[in-house]
RNA sequence: GGCCCCAUCGUCUAACGGUUAGGACGAAGCGUUCUCAAUGCUUAAAUCGGAGUUCGAUUCUCCGUGGGGUCACCA
């Protein structure tokens, strides 16, 4: 028996950028249809001239690319398909399950009703299980129980546009917010009218805000998924986050690369009840997304950022443990280059002379002066010296001169080691540095420090 | 308010009707350490309430309560 192929849509209205929520609703649909070897309709549903945004849609099919989510038809324009909606709905007024009823608001002709069944109207969702809901709830507040599908026979509203839509464009399965739960008896209505197949509808759970416990939206706190990518947030890692947002495998694992999500995903084990969305996890999420990223990846984000000055192809090779163990994201890289974080690789650190004694608290009650620093660099720089050129790595380094800092007081050696080398308060330790700018900058540096 | 849906740590969530209710993020503490980061370990932290079914309920049923969604000539 061969299945019907699976068939799903992304039909935003273009009204503005996307947050974590509208997106969330694309995620589900396209690792559905990924999941199924499916095929996605792209769709803009841009029936109210006035709500619409110029260029927006171009955003929004921007944003989808750089997320890497690809769709396999259109982008279609509701706003394009006036005719076919007219023809569809003068059969209806035909038909008789469709009448022409009073004036429009704006003078432009005749309101178009849809005829009331008169029944309970059931579907079984694909996440929430059974919905039962009368078509009575239709009535509006004037007493009228048929509902209005177009304001003129030239100007049909959203309910009506989606249903057929949804059925000339082959639609198997409707997901989409749980919004949209009260109205999927008006489309079931329509469907019926049209004497259309009914899709497959499943209601994903709402996603709140985490100040208030809304729906997500512009007004409480949602911010573009856009921005998110501007702050240099992984696509995978994004991806990731978002499919946690009201669905979980089962097990323990918590990350999951494109592949790994598209081979878990199912519907049944989509969340019921609403997430908060709380963008804490995010940056948790993301570093481990990087550290599935090989070394290349790495070191290109690293000369991205650096200037012309700086690039030095080896040393940023041995930067990228001490890079990845301290990013986030990319853009930490250029927070950590503009505080001089990762400048001392590259070029000698300027400081000054007293920030070589280390604090009260390291010191532990032993007298410190700029002598007796001087001194210790002295003696340490002799101990590295004599390290073979080809041995000059951080274990060896930190061997050649341990028991000597161990005597002296760990504490003031290596903090005035550390601070010679890289003129900064918190850094990696002094033998990774070292190892890195090799040999004969670590004597210079070392020896500079003495006569300061 | 009507209608619909939902209910496990602060958050995301796991648990054939039988578990000391598990994991992760975040938080706190400790260890390792010259600093920072990373890492390891530890701790605090939840089944909304009440009945019922059952030998046994986080799990099933009902009633409360709470939360969310939706009630346009928007989508």
């Amino acid at each position: 028996m061969a299945d019907k192929k699976i068939k799903v849509r992304f039909p935003p209205s273009p009204t503005g950028e996307w947050h974590f929520g509208n997106i969330r609703t694309f995620v589900f649909n396209y690792l559905f249809a990924k999941k199924n070897n499916g095929h996605i309709v792209m769709r803009f549903e841009d029936t109210d001239a006035a709500r619409n945004k110029p260029g927006s849609d171009l955003l929004q099919l921007e944003l989808l690319k750089k997320m890497g989510m690809d769709f396999d038809e259109g982008p279609y324009y509701q706003s394009n398909r006036k005719e076919v909606y007219k023809k569809e709905l003068q059969r209806l007024i035909e038909e008789g399950s469709a009448y022409e009823a009073e004036e429009n608001q704006a003078g432009t002709g005749k309101l178009i009703r849809i005829k009331n069944p008169k029944k309970n109207i059931v579907w079984n969702d694909l996440v929430k299980g059974e919905i039962s809901i009368s078509s009575d709830s239709f009535k509006d507040d004037k007493g009228n129980f048929d509902f209005i599908i177009a304001r003129s026979i030239d100007d049909p509203l959203y309910h009506f546009t989606v249903a057929v839509d949804d059925w000339l464009m082959g639609i198997t399965h409707v997901l989409r917010g749980e919004d949209h739960v009260t109205s999927t008896p008006r489309h079931i209505v329509i469907f019926d009218a049209l004497g259309a197949p009914l899709p497959l509808f499943g209601h994903l759970p709402t996603i709140l805000s985490s100040e208030n416990k809304k729906k997500l939206g512009k007004r409480n706190g949602a911010i573009p998924v856009r921005d998110y990518l501007d702050q240099t947030y992984l696509p995978d890692a994004i991806l990731n986050m978002i499919s946690l947002l009201g669905w979980n495998p089962g097990g323990e694992q918590e990350i999951f690369t494109r592949k790994e999500l598209i081979e878990k995903f199912t519907l049944e084990k989509v969340q019921k009840s609403p997430a908060i969305f709380d963008a804490s996890k995010l940056d948790w999420i993301n570093k481990e997304h990087i550290k599935l990223l090989g070394d290349e990846v790495v070191a290109k984000e690293i000369a991205d950022r650096l200037s012309k000055r700086f690039f030095n192809e080896s040393i940023i090779k041995k930067i990228i443990p001490i890079v990845k163990e301290r990013i986030v994201k990319w853009l930490d890289i250029e927070t950590m280059m503009d505080s001089g974080e990762l400048t001392f690789f590259f070029e000698a650190p300027v400081f000054e002379k007293k920030m070589l004694i280390c604090d009260e608290r390291m010191r532990k009650g032993i007298e410190v002066t700029n002598e007796i620093v001087s001194n210790h660099l002295k003696n340490i720089t002799a101990k590295i010296e004599v390290i073979p050129e080809d041995k000059f790595d951080a274990e060896t380094v930190k061997a050649a001169i341990w028991d000597y800092s161990t005597e002296n007081g760990r504490g003031i050696v290596l903090w005035a080691m550390r601070i010679a080398l890289s003129g900064k308060e918190k850094s990696p330790d002094p033998f990774q540095i070292s190892a890195i700018i090799g040999k004969e900058e670590t004597i210079l540096r070392l020896t500079n420090a003495q006569t300061l």
